[in-house]
RNA sequence: GGGCUGUUAGCUCAGUUGGUUCAGAGCAUCACGUCGACAACGUGAGGGUCGCUGGUUCGAGCCCGGCACAGCCCACCA
């Protein structure tokens, strides 16, 4: 069979994938195994996969496969999210495009334009899902407007508002003026900027001439003022008790009034109350009991309520007001001021505060379940201790839950309302009608057909508050409640998720499963990190730092992908997202098909030997490296499997990396390579393939394709790595593992004697060694002597003149060449080496002569302090020795 | 304003309840090397007062206090 120089990943990914996926082996039915259940966090139906997903759904996957080779039945449930808000807007893009205007389409046209672009673009993600090689269940993809998705938002609508948790109501809540709906706290994100704050003088009605100065950042909000609001013990301002002042450019007439809320140190000590336009003024006017005056318009232009401007944007409006403001002389004074200003998450527009009607959700009654469920421990956070706080804090803290959204595309709320107003909450409107003539009887009119108009309420719910069912529902656990396979696959395993969406998100879907299934929605939660630019900037497009996962799946192979981004990230912190770190991963590959290479050249070049080895000094040579290697694999398995349940995925990707790598290739291979043209023993050829086979197994998790590929290539298989089940871990013996260590480190130490010596690898050396454990040489030797390309290997008492003198441990090894040596650089090194040691067992001296530390320390720490100083003393004279045989 | 986290080699980060020569890994750097797996490579090497400062301890990268710097989250001060 002829391989290629280099690991093709193209055509491998694409065959694998395909067969995968044909053999159903992603496909979970529930059975006699424990589940490993597991929910895609649904990406936005219209978007493409950032860094972000990439990094989330890999761990996922690894996860997943890992669980599937573990004896579990693995679930893995892809899907999408509606995202109401950022698909509507792009909806609304592309139809402006077409030129076509929103609101010139009804209801259902504009949803028939949405889900033919959902159609168009939604694979988009699925695509990029599967090229990552992510091992899902295709036929459990569901989108949260499914039509059985619909009905379960819909159900848990009507059911918690029946029981009380969901009420409707005019509050001041966070207005996007670019997709005119209302948002949720959540999503308002804040930003701190440098702004001005503007004084302006309004005229008293006391006594001409007299004027109260404030101090604002809104001058175009003045027309919505009214009140002037000081504080009751600011002396300043105490005869103002009873007066009224003027609004500036449309002379409106205030009253002053006193609250201990402002702070006189502040500004001017004076606020202008705008109820209609701030959080703050708006709860001073219900105090105070103000009329509310709403200037902007939903779509952010001045109203007619604001008297002049009236249309323009109301930044355009500030500017001008500022403008008139100046020329009139009200504005008195500005200065630089840092705020922070609120930005819709979505759309990216500055955020108003806006009063107006919608849906909440009562969120202190749930809350509680859900803290508990975490802090008692049934839900375990991963890095735990960093998010435990910011989790409690807001349950414990949360406000109630804005649900509505001035939407078309979402779920519309099951409100009914009559001609007046009167309102019904059910399914449909028949359902409406029944309950609204028990709830509002006919008035007795003969003949009349009572209600016969109920419209429907026009908005849609928050994306949200259909993901939070997400775990529940994607098993049909709302729409079937105690089906079969929601019993099966409930509660989830574990959830891979951003912290940013650790409220949106996270804490909701605890309270909904506790709410509805009184129980948790999943054993763990996995934070990933943010991903960030090589220069630690967040990735975004306006920036353009963030990459196309296709394109780097073409450039690198999905398994690449899948390492860079793995190896470079600890769970819960950043990660600076660097394409080195895929050239890694490429690399990797490489090795790994090269190491293919060599075990391939041996297969038709076996020792035809029935006996395992005719010649028993090779039997000795053969045997330590393949016991050597078996324990080593024994113990990395376990160290795996334990850095794996800590989730430390990364931690884990880096030891299987280095026992594939350097122990693995660098060091087994070459022990146990026959020399050039040799015919390899049969029992190291089949060991070594066993060995090939157990390393992809345990690296598969993390890169499949190109383990599939090997495992196949490396013999006749009659099933698929994806499938094969981890054999249990043995235990290992630590002498043989110790002993390769040895070994590893006379080899290097020879080696680097010859290097700085200057002998070419070439030049063969005569090695002799002095050693007081000839024994444990005995199953080395002629890995030994191969790994330092000695042709003479003895054994001696004494030193050796005329040799690089090199030591390991109490050891001394004397390299004997033809070539002339220059020994001072030796010496040199040598010298620098015994100040070491001096220093060292001085150290260690003054440790052993503290009476304390001996009474104190354990008994085993005492005898390694009492071994070091053995040792440091018989190294001291080892140098010692070997400096007089140079000079 | 409140809270959380971090600071270890040029860069990105490990360091598991304080105790082996414990100061590590990968990348980057330097020297040498193309006999049949691999130059996308091999063999070696050089890099750090563990942010600063006190304390606890026989013993601190690890525990405690203070400080400096960086980042994140939360909060209605115009």
């Amino acid at each position: 069979m002829d391989l290629t120089k280099n690991f093709e990943p193209k055509a491998v990914e694409d065959r694998w994938y395909k067969h995968w996926v044909k053999q159903r082996y992603f496909n979970s039915k529930p059975d006699g195994r424990p589940a490993f259940t597991v929910v895609i966090p649904p990406p936005n139906v219209t978007g493409v996969l950032h860094m972000g997903h990439t990094l989330n759904e890999t761990v996922q996957d690894i996860l997943v496969r890992k669980a599937r080779m573990s004896g579990f039945n693995a679930c893995w449930v892809p899907g999408s999210d509606h995202a109401s808000i950022a698909t509507e807007a792009k909806v609304v893009g592309m139809l402006k495009e077409k030129g076509i205007d929103k609101n010139s389409l009804s209801r259902a046209a504009f949803l028939k334009y949405a889900f033919e672009w959902k159609d168009k673009y939604g694979s988009i993600i699925y695509n990029q899902i599967e090229r990552l090689g992510c091992s899902v269940d295709w036929d459990r993809t569901t989108f949260t407007m499914d039509d059985h998705y619909y009905k379960a938002v819909i159900k848990v609508f009507i059911d918690l508002y029946n029981k009380g948790l969901i009420y409707r109501g005019a509050r001041m809540i966070n207005w996007d003026s670019s997709a005119k709906t209302a948002l949720s706290d959540e999503e308002v994100e804040y930003k701190d900027l440098t702004g001005k704050l503007y004084h302006l003088r309004y005229k008293l009605d006391t006594v001409k001439e007299a004027y109260i100065s404030i101090a604002t950042q809104r001058p175009e909000t003045i027309m919505g003022d009214t009140a002037i609001c000081v504080n009751p013990n600011d002396e300043r301002y105490a005869h103002l008790k009873g007066a009224y002042a003027f609004v500036p450019l449309i002379n409106r007439r205030i009253p002053i009034i006193f609250d201990d809320y402002v702070d006189p140190a502040f500004g001017t000590g004076a606020l202008k109350v705008t109820p209609a336009h701030d959080i703050n003024d708006y709860n001073l006017g219900l105090k105070h009991n103000l009329e509310v005056v709403d200037t902007i318009n939903e779509d952010g232009t001045m109203s007619t309520a604001a008297q002049i401007y009236i249309g323009e944007d109301r930044f355009v409006a500030r500017k001008k007001i500022i403008k008139e403001l100046l020329e009139k002389n009200f504005l008195t004074r500005e200065e630089e001021y840092t705020t922070r200003l609120g930005y819709s998450q979505r759309t990216g527009v500055v955020v108003e505060p806006r009063i107006s009607t919608q849906w909440f959700v009562k969120m202190k009654e749930m809350a509680g379940p859900a803290l508990n469920a975490v802090v008692d421990g049934n839900i375990k956070i991963h890095p735990g201790d960093k998010f435990l706080a910011t989790y409690k804090y807001w349950l414990e803290n949360v406000k109630d839950w804005c649900i509505s959204r001035q939407l078309w595309w979402g779920q519309q709320i099951p409100a009914w309302y009559d001609a007046e107003g009167r309102m019904v909450v059910a399914e449909t409107e028949n359902e409406a009608k029944e309950i609204f003539n028990k709830q509002f009887p006919p008035t007795g009119q003969a003949g009349s057909i009572p209600n016969a108009q109920l419209s429907q309420d026009a908005d849609v719910l928050d994306t949200w508050f259909s993901a939070w069912l997400w775990p529940i529902e994607v098993f049909k656990g709302i729409t079937e409640p105690g089906n079969k396979e929601a019993n099966y696959y409930y509660p989830g395993s574990v959830l891979v998720t951003g912290q940013d969406i650790i409220f949106f998100w996270v804490a909701r879907m605890v309270m909904a499963g506790m709410e509805y299934e009184k129980q948790i929605p999943f054993k763990d939660v996995y934070f990933t990190g943010m991903v960030r630019d090589k220069l630690g900037r967040k990735m975004s497009k306006s920036l353009g730092n963030s990459p196309d996962l296709l394109d780097l799946i073409d450039k690198y192979g999905a398994d690449a992908v899948r390492f860079g981004i793995m190896v470079s990230s600890p769970a819960g912190n950043d990660l600076m997202f660097d394409e080195n770190s895929l050239e890694q991963g490429r690399n990797f590959n490489n090795k790994i098909w090269n190491a293919l290479k060599l075990v391939k050249m041996w297969e038709g070049r076996q020792a035809i030997s029935l006996e395992p080895l005719a010649d028993s000094s090779q039997l000795t040579a053969y045997s330590f490296p393949l016991d050597w290697f078996s324990n080593r694999l024994n113990e990395v398995r376990s160290e795996v499997d334990t850095l794996m349940k800590q989730f430390r995925l990364s931690e884990a990707l880096k030891t299987i990396y280095s026992l594939i790598w350097d122990d693995f290739c660098s060091w087994y291979l070459e022990w146990v390579k026959p020399g050039f043209e040799q015919p390899v023993d049969s029992a190291v050829y089949t060991k070594t393939v066993s060995y090939f086979e157990e390393l992809m197994q345990l690296l598969h998790p993390y890169m499949p394709f190109v383990t599939e590929e090997i495992y196949h290539l490396l013999k006749e298989q009659t099933d698929d790595l994806c499938m094969k089940q981890f054999a249990t871990v043995k235990a290992v013996d630590k002498k043989i593992l110790a002993h390769g260590e040895l070994l590893k480190q006379v080899i290097t130490t020879i080696r680097d004697g010859r290097n700085k010596n200057q002998l070419k690898p070439k030049e063969a050396i005569k090695l002799f060694i002095e050693t007081n454990a000839i024994e444990s040489y005995n199953s080395i030797v002629h890995i030994l002597s191969k790994q330092v390309n000695a042709n003479e290997l003895s054994f001696t008492k004494e030193a050796i003149a005329n040799t690089i003198v090199v030591a390991v441990e109490k050891d001394k090894f004397y390299i004997k060449t033809e070539k002339d040596l220059d020994t001072s650089t030796l010496k040199v090194d040598l010298l620098k080496d015994l100040e070491h040691q001096k220093g060292f067992l001085s150290a260690v001296e003054k440790k052993l002569s503290n009476e304390r530390f001996v009474q104190n320390a354990k008994p085993e720490v005492l005898a390694i302090e009492q071994k070091k100083k053995a040792d440091a003393e018989a190294r001291i004279r080892t140098i010692e020795e070997s400096l007089s045989t140079i000079s």
